[in-house]
DNA sequence: GTCTATACCTTGATAGAC
DNA sequence: GTCTATCAAGGTATAGAC
């Protein structure tokens, strides 16, 4: 179980600092939650140090998101919408640590940002909205596009990090009355 | 100079906190950005502890943001939706802050989500959604009002966060490609 | 009110027995 | 690979001189 100790290491260290952050995660607390003894040092039996453990455990999750198919892009854009959002939750681990090591290490910002790109999160969908019969989106369709990728990490984030959705409105309604806004 | 150093500690930690986190920011740190002799207990002849110091800073921040005149309605919905974003902009320092404490101090954030609801950065700007002539509002003006607030918080946060605009689109061509989405 | 000094605790990290 | 034991470093907090 050599390598069993250290997938769960991982597990409870992305837990861990998505909850509190990775400043405010020792090392004896992820010896605990994986079931070793606190304060041995048998973490390091598997991780050279903490920024080791934060880089791996950033690098898995980035893979098992990649891996998973992006979605044969749905027909309508409401649905797009709603698949997307559920794709912004599996990254939401990623995404708490990233705000809080943002500023220490600049290099997982990016990694990040990144792997959002390649899923068209950001203005892949983009395209459906160059054929919109809506004046304002054919007025102006990157800042179109913009509201649109602004509302869905918005709603995203709200539900994330204050616990409530916006207004609460629940994904569906929230994606079909954005999709119909922008779209007619 | 007594609580001139007292307002100083409390101005050095409202940005140590918000740039790396309160559980990083140890308390010699905040000694030594006050002017202080990092080491010195001198911190301590001001604030109980570190924990006592985030309460106090929070506490002004909050009534710093309320005294503030809540802008007198701008005419149009664009003006409103800049001016919110600007409003957002002043809570940045607190929305930091409470993102990271948000599982530590749960009373926090709710406070912060009091000021923006009293604000009505939330919902308030509804009232002008009710009278809109485009037909996915009139169908649903809560889910509507959602999508502005979401709208509205993704493009701070992004920014703020992820250190660039969405699509790189400006202030200005944010609100009013919005407002115009919403309004007609 | 700020300093030097210090006691104490927590955390990071290693050594060596099992 | 995990444990006990251990230490150095860093951080909290207090005491007492100035």
């Amino acid at each position: 179980m050599a390598s069993g100790t250290r997938e769960r290491i991982m597990d409870v260290a992305l837990q861990l600092f998505a909850e509190r952050g990775v400043a405010a995660t020792p090392v004896t607390a992820i010896e605990a939650a994986a079931g070793l003894s606190a304060g041995s040092g048998s973490f390091y039996r598997h991780f050279k140090d903490k920024q080791a453990l934060l880089a791996a455990v950033v690098e898995r999750e980035i893979a098992l998101v990649r891996k998973d198919p992006a979605v044969p892009a749905a027909g309508t854009l409401a649905g797009q919408l709603l698949s997307d959002l559920d794709f912004l939750g599996r990254l939401r681990p990623l995404m708490t640590i990233l705000m809080w090591e943002r500023n220490r290490a600049p290099e997982v910002a990016e990694h990040v940002q990144q792997v959002m790109a390649d899923r068209g999160v950001e203005l892949g969908t983009a395209e459906e909205l160059a054929v919109a019969p809506v004046e304002a989106v054919r007025a102006d369709p990157q800042a179109a596009a913009a509201v649109m990728m602004s509302a869905m990490t918005g709603y995203f984030l709200t539900t994330e990090y204050f616990g409530r959705r916006p207004a609460g409105i629940d994904p569906q309604r929230f994606a079909s009355t954005l999709a119909r806004l922008l779209t007619g």
